[in-house]
RNA sequence: GGCCCUAUCGUCUAUCGGUUAGGACAUUACCUUUUCAAGGUAAGAAGCGGAGUUCGACUCUCCGUAGGGUCACCA
């Protein structure tokens, strides 16, 4: 059993493309068989060497692994040209003299005008009238073939067995067929994956839908490739259970390619986010640590001034004397204690007085936000000096405040 | 427009003729002295329409309707 991924080169790897070679990865190595990876670069002008080493790699960190050579179409030229001579000397194909376009003897299928039937995985029987396609066009010219040829040929001499590519590609079927049957191939398994939409029920696309349509935009901003990877598996297939978070190894063994939705689904950045944030849970403290740290950059209160409501500043009914008394303590101990053991007095301290009593206004001080990550946190990450201020500033307004109510 | 595909909460989905139509995300409310991008509890929220088949249809068939895909010398 082989599977395989055929990107195209020509822009930053795709969220769509992601999920079907993920599904590839997934059917594959549930069944012992092989995931191979062949770079699509028929078109010359459009192919990009940076955005196939951007695809292998980001494959790589989602932990998608490849097998076998790396094959390219532009390397293969003269393999397709003999599959092209054998289908002219069969009379299956012609070249034909064009009156208009820039290449003037283009390679014709001779198409046989048929009806052609194939048994879809996940749609069942789907049945083209190939009639319309009239006799379409498989080569530029006898050195410059055409996506439709170069993939079977590449499919047959890969010994493909699973096609399973996105449901854009269904209506590209029986051209395929006919070129395989025409050249004495056999006949892959197809199964054609329904789409990724955006919220407009439309195919997600880069010109209408911009970055975010890249892994790469999801992967700048911090997501997790466990979490990408379960999220995108998610959509549109499910394991019958209740289960919603796994592991690459969970989705391996329980991965199965009839239980995959036949209608497109959205994307929803949020359930990715929950999704993110259970795969971030089961990670080790430190690292967690680590990410909730570097996902605090640029975070608006950490940048900025926080705007403080005076009301909000002290915990629940503690009054804003009181509350200035646990703030001026906690300035002191910031100030007077070396940073390394700062955590732990403003700690002891805050059970003594209640932590609510005194954690609540540091935090609110410290960011302006009533929802953050806890003041320890932010305390480091805004460093002493700039701490201080925030928490003297904090001081200065409850007691203006206080002043003025007197 | 031709051809093809699809159709359950706002979203992702379970249901393979008999269920109070289940779960998750999101939303809303409430709770929580807060090492919390949190946690807990609860609530609201769905079978596109019409015929048929059947004792019985979300589930099967047909017809509508709606949405999507595709119609390149791009892949």
């Amino acid at each position: 059993m082989i599977t395989r991924f055929p990107p195209s080169p020509t822009g930053p790897l795709h969220i769509g493309n992601v999920r079907t070679a993920l599904f590839n990865y997934l059917f594959a190595k549930k069944h012992g068989g092989q995931f191979i990876v062949r770079i699509e670069d028929t078109d010359k002008t459009r192919s990009k060497k940076e955005y196939e080493d951007d695809m292998l790699e980001s494959l790589v960190w989602l932990g998608i692994k490849r097998e076998g050579e790396l094959w390219h179409q532009s390397e293969r030229t003269e393999i397709y040209k003999k599959y092209l001579h054998k289908l002219i000397d069969d009379g299956k194909a012609y070249i034909s003299h064009e009156t208009e376009g820039e290449n003037r003897e283009v390679v014709r299928f001779k198409n046989p005008n048929k009806k052609v039937a194939f048994d879809d995985l996940i749609r069942g029987a789907v049945e083209f009238d190939t009639t319309e396609l009239e006799d379409f066009i498989i080569a530029r010219n006898i050195d410059d073939p055409v996506y439709h040829l170069a993939v079977v040929v590449d499919d047959a001499e890969a010994g493909v067995t699973h096609i399973i590519r996105g449901e854009d590609h269904i209506s590209n079927t029986p051209r395929h067929i006919l070129i395989q049957e025409a050249l004495g191939f056999p006949r892959p398994i197809y199964a054609h994956l329904p789409l990724i939409l955006a919220s407009d029920k439309s195919k997600l696309s880069k010109r209408k839908h911009g970055e975010a349509v890249s892994l790469n935009y999801y992967r700048a901003k911090g997501y997790l490739p466990e979490a990408m990877v379960n999220y995108l598996a998610l959509l549109g297939w499910n394991p019958g259970t209740e289960q919603e978070i796994f592991t690459m190894e969970e989705l391996i063994g329980q991965f199965d390619l009839a239980k995959i939705q036949k209608g497109g689904a959205i994307f929803d950045e949020k359930k990715l986010q929950w999704v993110n944030k259970e795969h971030i849970k089961r990670l080790p403290p430190e690292e967690q640590r680590k990410l909730l740290v570097k996902s605090l950059e640029g975070e608006p209160y950490l940048v900025g001034e926080p705007e403080l409501d005076l009301e909000k500043l002290p915990w629940k009914k503690v009054s804003k004397e009181e509350t200035v008394v646990y703030l001026e303590k906690v300035l002191e101990i910031i100030s007077s204690g070396n940073m390394s053991r700062v955590p732990l007095d403003i700690m002891r301290y805050a059970e003594r007085e209640g932590k609510g009593n005194v954690l609540w206004p540091v935090r609110y001080a410290l960011t302006g936000a009533t929802a953050s990550p806890d003041p320890f946190i932010i305390l480091e990450i805004l460093g002493k000096e700039k701490s201080l201020g925030r928490l003297e500033k904090a001081i200065m307004a409850l007691k203006n405040a206080e002043i003025k109510d007197s």
